[in-house]
DNA sequence: TCTGGGGTCCTAGGACCC
DNA sequence: TCTGGGGTCCTAGGACCC
């Protein structure tokens, strides 16, 4: 048994909303979070949602996530910005830095949380003194809130951050969970979402309290043995889960678009794939690594999602390859006529080490078209991910993972 | 409600092997 | 030719997270 753990849970407010109010208010513009404001996508691209929202914004009942059309229906005075998640990794490295001057161990959870081990320094002794000066460094040295949870394992600090915001420091030990978390609606616990709480709630398990105070044999014979489980160790607030300071290796790369207008033919659609795949098979070899099984993912226009998976028998990182693969799956999931709102591609069952000599190419045009990967990789290292194309027309066609247009081209079809 | 994008983990059924 | 069970891998889909 470990000894009593301290840890921080440390969540941006707003992040998005926040970060892209700092960045212009550098520029001398007005002060979005004092606003009813919002960062989401283009609606014309069919990318309009709200990504964050400012606390004005929120009073008028706007919810991450939904329609920006929706939004601005609530609130017609509305800002909505774009995203630039250029300046928001700038600001996510900032804050990481200054949570990694207070801890043994920082666990990156996401761009705008993260984990503190402090159980060894000297936060042990005055931990909410401490959080309220990480949380009021950060606020002067970069000029944006942030919560602190804080509690004896990473549940507790995470559900404790959740409590009352911006810029609080809360506390969750064990001894107030029945005052401060069984009270609130199972929804709220970590990993409920909307299905799993409308299942418990069918069973009369409303709060989080009910949920602990369940037989967890009859718990996992609804949920299973997994969820059921895990649901009710969380509810009592146990998590023995270390905070992982080491980044953890990708379990996959994925990419994937919502179409600005639904895609009715497969000479579109490939031009899609080959945009998709172009993007994600070069962040695969960036990391040196290598994929054995590839996915296509398709979303109707009716909302209706399907996949198709193959694995390989060798892992590959060669564009042409898992192009033609995902070709080949799409031609298999596809029905012709259905009209696609989205297509995505991801690339699973990652293998680092030496480069595998088997694939669908003979050696020599497998020489050539790791040349022809290595060539644009190291071109768009230079100039830009905009500096080169392969071979697609794409003025026309919606950008795809990180941005690019052709200026050159190098058209391996010759 | 006209609904993004990138991830992780889990389940269930079928194939295949011993 | 019929029977049984366990283990592992594969695929499709679902739920959840930020």
């Amino acid at each position: 048994m470990g000894e009593e753990r301290l840890i921080y849970h440390v969540d941006v407010n707003s992040a998005y909303l926040s970060w892209s109010s700092v960045d212009r208010l550098s520029w001398g513009e007005s002060d979005l979070r004092l606003v009813p404001a919002v960062v989401g996508g283009d609606a014309a691209k069919r990318h309009g949602v709200v990504l964050a929202k400012s606390v004005p914004a929120k009073a008028f009942g706007i919810h991450t996530g939904e329609p920006l059309s929706d939004a601005v229906r609530k609130c017609p005075d509305l800002i909505a910005i774009p995203p630039d998640f250029k300046i928001y990794q700038r600001y996510s490295r900032a804050f990481k830095a200054i949570c990694r001057t207070y801890a043994t161990a920082v666990q990156d959870f996401s761009i705008d949380e993260c984990f503190l081990d402090v159980t060894q320094t000297t936060a042990y002794y005055h931990p909410v003194e401490t959080a309220c000066e990480l949380k009021d460094r950060i606020k002067a040295e970069l000029g944006f809130t942030v919560n602190v949870g804080v509690g004896p394992n990473k549940l507790l600090a995470k559900m404790a951050g959740d409590f009352e915001k911006p810029d609080k420091v809360h506390t969750l030990w064990t001894e107030e969970i029945p005052e401060k978390m069984w009270p609130l609606p199972v929804r709220r616990l970590l990993s409920v979402g909307r299905k799993t709480a409308e299942k418990l709630n069918l069973y009369g398990i409303r709060t989080i309290g009910d949920l602990a105070h369940c037989e967890p044999a009859n718990l996992q014979q609804v949920l299973g043995n997994k969820q059921g489980g895990h649901l009710y160790r969380y509810a009592n607030g146990l998590d023995d889960s270390p905070v992982l300071a080491e980044p953890q290796e990708e379990k996959g790369y994925s990419v994937s678009i919502t179409l600005p207008k639904d895609v009715r033919t497969a000479a579109e659609a490939r031009k899609v794939i080959k945009r998709l795949v172009d993007s994600v098979a070069m962040r695969l070899r960036s990391k040196h690594r290598r994929a054995k099984r590839i996915s296509v993912q398709i979303r109707s226009s009716s909302f209706v999602d399907r996949s198709h998976q193959r694995t390989l028998d060798h892992a590959t990182d060669i564009t042409r390859e898992i192009e033609a693969t995902a070709d080949q799956l799409f031609d298999e999931l596809w029905d012709g006529v259905t009209p696609l709102r989205l297509i995505g591609v991801a690339l699973t069952q990652i293998e680092t080490g030496s480069v595998s000599q088997i694939s669908m190419f003979d050696t020599k045009d497998l020489e050539r078209e790791r040349h022809i990967d290595q060539a644009i990789d190291a071109i768009r290292k230079r100039f830009g991910t905009d500096a080169v194309s392969r071979g697609v027309d794409d003025k026309k066609l919606p950008r795809v993972g990180k941005k690019y247009e052709a200026r050159f081209e190098i058209d391996r079809d010759q």
